[in-house]
DNA sequence: TTTTGACATGTCAGAGTTGGAATGTCGGCG
DNA sequence: CGCCGACATTCCAACTCTGACATGTCAAAA
């Protein structure tokens, strides 16, 4: 129970707004589906386990078997604490990385192919986000603030994905002729 | 048994050179643990499951039990399969990002100090990211020209962590203000 | 010769993740 | 009114990952 990110993720969601399972796949999906994705099944499991724990609470019940969840008070006390006092894990698994380190089991072309698709991959990432930004009505409100500071990460991630492989590409270039 | 890039990892470096369990650690620890961590618990059992479906086989025993594992032709047919034929899944989870989209839930003092300690952290790991670069010898056989691939990706993407977290940390301050 | 440290493998429980199946309800359009 | 699509929840099997525990061997330094 040390990292656990799905829980605090809905914590966040949460505080920001009370809402049922439903929403809040929808939620994770629109803004969280690049930094944290999930599924349903997690999602409503979790949405248990937290209401149990006293960390959540139904806050309301609606049509169709509904239920609208809030954070109780322990609840958010526990996202700040998550907040502040515990330091993001740096593991950070990537298989597009991975697969770097076995390009000599490939023919140069097929390496190069490989990093320029990758290119290709991180610009049309980019892209899409940059469709995001135009599309986002960025109004005043806090959580503007952050998703535009998330999106901007985004954003200079995807390039800087795109322009290191294209520079990987050039130097196995660079290492044929030699 | 659609990602499950660990036993791919296993794979290439196998097929780099056989080793054992305790060997394949170490690499995963010097050099991979940056794309892709494993434990020893994964990578005895996976061993196992890659010698039962003939993509491995033992080689040859030693003393204290050693068991040196090499890929066979079928591991080197499936290792360049998902080289080549499956794409990297591009879901990455961040909770250092995840963070950023609760950051109204902080004080402007609190959330900036998360801030500048995730720009500090990426520094660090800059730092020791160069550190390696400096220390290693970089021999002109073919996995230098990956590592030195990938060591440069973690260079610029340690290097943009930094730069986005300063930046965010001033945008929050400007929005303060206003 | 004893002891220490590196070598070496194996097993397990518990938590997290995936993807799918099953089930049912409500609102509004034709 | 009947049907469709969106709303809404629950359960499950299979797999992955983590961290710890358990066990034993060999080489060489003290």
């Amino acid at each position: 129970m040390v990292a656990m990110s799905l829980r605090h993720a809905m914590l966040g969601l949460l505080a920001d707004q009370p809402a049922s399972g439903y929403d809040l796949m929808k939620r994770f999906e629109s803004s969280l589906s690049n930094a944290w994705p999930a599924t349903q099944s997690q999602v409503y499991g979790e949405l248990g386990k937290l209401t149990k724990a006293g960390l959540l609470e139904v806050a309301a019940e609606g049509p169709r078997g509904r239920k609208e969840y809030s954070v109780t008070d322990e609840g958010r006390a526990e996202l700040h604490r998550w907040l502040t006092e515990t330091p993001p894990s740096t593991v950070r698994r990537s298989d597009a990385l991975l697969r770097v380190f076995f390009l000599n089991h490939l023919t140069p072309v097929e390496a190069t192919a490989y990093l320029i698709s990758e290119a290709e991959r991180a610009a049309g990432h980019h892209r899409a986000l940059e469709e995001v930004e135009r599309n986002v009505d960025w109004g005043d409100d806090a959580l503007s603030v952050n998703g535009r500071l998330a999106l901007e990460y985004g954003l200079r991630f995807t390039a800087m994905r795109e322009e290191w492989a294209r520079w990987a590409a050039e130097e196995l270039r660079k290492a044929r002729q030699r």
